[in-house]
DNA sequence: AATGAATGAGGATTCATTCAT
DNA sequence: CATGAATGAATCCTCATTCAT
C-alpha cells in the first residue's frame, strides 16, 4: 500500500467488500464507513469525495496486481514465457480475490467518463507490460515480425478481460486459472491449422 | 422494430442521441422525451421504466445489428471467410453509426448489474453466431480441431470489443475498418512464428 | 401577486411564517413545503433553490410594500406631506404584518453578500421615491436647497429602518404608527433649537 | 483586551481578517486558527464556541470603538460639537480599519437572533453615550426640549450606520469622513427651511 | 497548555414515476 | 392515446466540537 496509514488501508478494504457486495450505486459512503470501523466524516479525511475512494481502491490494487505480474515475468526469459506468465498470473489473482475481480470487472465500469479516464492511466502500466513482451518477442523472433503492438495488446488484455467478466457473471463457478494454457496457446497459435 | 408505433421508434432514436451526448447518467426521462418530442409520461406508455428503454434500445439496435451481420456471412462460404466479414461487418457498423457506438461500447456498460443481466440475454445470438463459425471452421478442417468454444468465442468478442472501445475514447480519430484484415489475421494465426 | 400561480403564492406565503416562526437557518426547505402543504419537489418547480424562494418572498412583498406608499404619496401635494405618509406608511404596514417584519428586519440580513445584492435591487424603487420626494422638496423650497440627496436618503431610510427594528427586537411590544409624526418631525426639523 | 493572554488576540485579529476577507458564512473555525497559527482545539481554550469568537471580536473592538470616541467627547464642551466628534470618530474608526468595518457592517448580521442579541448588550453602552449626549443637548437647551430620547437615539444612530453600510458595500470608494459635516448638520437641522 | 485526528448530525436537491385531465 | 404538474425518497459532504496524547 502507498500510503501506511491504518485507517486508509481500512477503509480501501471495506470499500472492496461493500461495493462487491451491494453494487457501487448502492454503496452509500456511509455504508463503507461503517464497514471500516470509521465515522463518516472520517471518508474524507482520507478521500476526496465518493469517487475518489473507487479510483483509490483500482490504484492501491492494480498496483499490486501490476508489480506482482512483472515480478513473476521477470523470472522468465522468454517472450512466450512471459505471456504465459501475465496470462496465469492475471487469472490467478482475480481468482483468488473474488471482491476484487467483481469490483474490477462489473462495478468499476459503471463510473462516468470522467472517473474512467482515471482507471485508463492507473492500467497504462499494465498495458505497456503487455507491449513490452511483444515486442520482445519479435525481437527474439518468437512472435511474428509484422505485428501490429497496439492491435495485439487490445487482443490479448481484450481476451483476458472478457474471460473473466464471463467468469465473474457466472458467479465463478468453474476453475479460471486452469484455462491459462488453452488461452496462451489461442493467443500464440490462432484459430488455424498450419 | 418490434412495435410499429411512431413513437416508440422516436424514443429509441431520441434516446441513442441523447445518451451519447450527454452520457448515461445524465440522460434524464425528460431529456430524452423532449428530443422525442413527446411528453414524459408518454414514455410510460411505451415503456416499462427507464432501464427498459435501455434495454430496448440495446435489443432494436443489435436486432438490426446481427441481422446484417447474419446476411453477410451467409454469402460467405469458408469459416474464416465467415470471421472476417463478422468482424469486418462489426467494426463497420459502429464506425458508421458514432452515436451507437458510444451507447454500446461505454454508457451502456454503466447500468447495473440487472441491467447488465439483460444486455447479455440480448447478446446472446451474436454469441451464438460467433460459435456456429468455430464450429464450421473446425468442421471444416480449417480452424483447429482442439479449440475451446467459449474460449474462442470470448477470445473473438472480447478482442474486438477492446478495439472498439478504444477507438471510441479516442474520438474515433482512426480508421476502424481499416483494421479488419489485421484482426482478423492476428485471431487466425496468432503470435507465433510457424 | 406578479405570478397568478397558486402554488406559488402558498409557498411564498408559507416561507414567509416559517422563516419568521424559525429563523431563516433552522427553515428547511421541507417545513416550507409542508406548511405550504406541497411536496419537497414541488418548491423546485416554482423556485431555483432555497435563496430563490428568499429573495422572490422580498420581491413579492417589497413590490406591494412600495406601490401602496406610492399610491398613498400621490394623494399628496407637499413634499413634506409625502414624507410623512412614506413614514407613516412604511410603519403602519410592517406594524400590520408583524412575520413580514421580522423576516425583513432579521431574517434577511442573514444573507449572504451575493442575496444582498440580489436585495439591494429589489429596494432600489424604494430609495428612488425618496429621493424623488427629496427633490421634490428642493424644488418646493419646503426642504433646504443645500441638501446631499443621497445623505438625506440614508438618513430617511436608515432612521426608518432603525427604528423598525428595534421595534421588532422588542417584540412589537408598543405601537410603532402612533410615532410616526415624531419620526417626521425630528426628520424634518432636526434636533436643534431654532 | 479583557485577556492579557497573546493567543487570545492573535485568534481575534485572525477572525476580523478571515471573516472580512472570506464572509461570515464561509469563515470556519479551522481557518481561523490557521491565520492565528494554532491549532483548531486551541479555540476552545479561549473560546466557548464559534458564537463566541464572534460576540468577543466585537466586544474587543466594539470597547475600543467607544472608549475612543467618550475620550473625544469628553474634550468637547457642547453637546452639538459632542454630537460631531461622535459621527466623525464613528466614521473615521470604520474608515480606518476596513476589515473591521465589513465584519460589524456585513457579516456580523448575519448571525442569527441569539447572538444578534449578545450583539445589541455590547452596543447598548454606545448608544447609552448618544443618549448621554442627547440629554446633555437638551438640558443646555442646545438640542429642543421636546425630543423623545429613543427615537433620536435610533435617528442617529440609524443615519450614522445606514451610511457606513452604504459606503462598505461600495467598497469604500468615497470619503466617508468628510461627510462628518454635512451628517450632523442633517441631524441637527433636519431637511426644513426654517 | 496545546494539538489535530476523529467524530457524526443534518438538509438541499434531483429525477423517475404517477395520474387526473 | 397523450399530457405534464406533482410527487417524495434518497444521500453526499461539511464543519463545529471533542478528547486522547
Amino acid at each position: 500500500m502507498k500510503k501506511s496509514k491504518p485507517k486508509y488501508n481500512q477503509i480501501i478494504e471495506a470499500a472492496v467488500i461493500v461495493i462487491a457486495e451491494n453494487g457501487y450505486h448502492a454503496s452509500q459512503v456511509s455504508k463503507i464507513a461503517n464497514k471500516a470501523g470509521v465515522a463518516d466524516g472520517t471518508i474524507y479525511l482520507y478521500f476526496k469525495n465518493k469517487e475518489d475512494i473507487l479510483v483509490s481502491v483500482f490504484e492501491e490494487k492494480m498496483g499490486q496486481f501490476i508489480e506482482r505480474i512483472v515480478e513473476g515475468i521477470n523470472e522468465k526469459q522468454k517472450a512466450n514465457e512471459k505471456l504465459f506468465t501475465l496470462v496465469e498470473m492475471h487469472l490467478r489473482q482475480l481468482s483468488e480475490d473474488h471482491h476484487l475481480a467483481i469490483v474490477t470487472q462489473l462495478e468499476l465500469r459503471q463510473s462516468n467518463s470522467a472517473l474512467r479516464q482515471q482507471i485508463n492511466k492507473v492500467l497504462k502500466p499494465y498495458l505497456a507490460v503487455i507491449d513490452e513482451i511483444v515486442k520482445e518477442g519479435m525481437e527474439e523472433n518468437i512472435f511474428r515480425d509484422d505485428l501490429n503492438i497496439r492491435l495485439v495488446r487490445q487482443m490479448i488484455f481484450g481476451t483476458i478481460d472478457e474471460i473473466v467478466t464471463n467468469w465473474i457473471m457466472k458467479d465463478g463457478k468453474y476453475d479460471l486459472v486452469k484455462q491459462a494454457p488453452t488461452i496462451h496457446t489461442l493467443l500464440s497459435n490462432g484459430l488455424t491449422v498450419k
